[in-house]
DNA sequence: ACGTGTGCTACTGTTTATGTAGCAACCAAT
DNA sequence: ATTGGTTGCTACATAAACAGTAGCACACGT
């Protein structure tokens, strides 16, 4: 796992901000913080929301935000964000609007390929 | 490629903010954007500000940056930011701060392992 | 004892990324 | 006009990551 203070997987800078582009840039790791923006999940419910990954990567994905302090299991409630993990999907909630902008400014090219 | 208005890899919604999580949460992509964050680069000096990564991935990541009109090649300059991606590096930016602060809410753990 | 739901792993195959080398086009200077 | 540098980019072989299916062990209530 690639954590802040230790190199960062192709740039060894080991700033904070890289170690996060890193983490995040793994399959499935934004979508997964996403999908429990509203509440806890449990596994087979995140799971589901997330289109049915597959449970190997889920749980790759989901070992990997607990150790990074952003994901905890709570037992009977399922997978739950931490404070600090609420916050980084609160700074993601604008990317929401841009996307529909930028699916605005792509235009009709790709409605009927 | 995955583009709004097209199913997206995983979850078939279709959704933008889908469509933009699948893109970024691809390997080096948002790093090539952040970048790019003060002006173009060409090939080699964005090769290079992402901790020499193999030109077969970045070309492969900036064709689909081009498709998705987040990236543009100007003769001469190198790589460029599309204005609308300029704003979505701006909406990442926080995540600047973000991240010191995860860094230092991980705390000393990881400092000797 | 049975069914149900939980988190999670084993296994196999495919996809994606990495690393090295090098090409063709351009341009500027010798 | 040929050398040397830079550009964007590709081929190839290897390694790592991901996907898809099946199923285990545990806990719970009935």
């Amino acid at each position: 796992m690639t954590l802040p203070h230790r190199p960062v997987r192709g740039s060894q800078t080991g700033r904070p901000i890289m170690a996060l582009l890193d983490l995040l840039g793994r399959r499935w790791a934004m979508r997964i913080l996403w999908e429990l923006r509203q509440g806890p999940l449990v596994f087979r419910s995140l799971q589901e929301a997330c289109g049915n990954v597959s449970p190997t990567i889920l749980n790759t994905r989901l070992k990997e935000l607990r150790q990074a302090a952003l994901v905890t299991l709570e037992q009977g409630k399922g997978y739950r964000l931490t404070p600090l993990a609420a916050e980084l999907v609160e700074l993601v909630h604008p990317l929401n609007d841009w996307a529909q902008r930028w699916t605005d400014a792509l235009g009709g090219d790709y409605e009927n390929p």
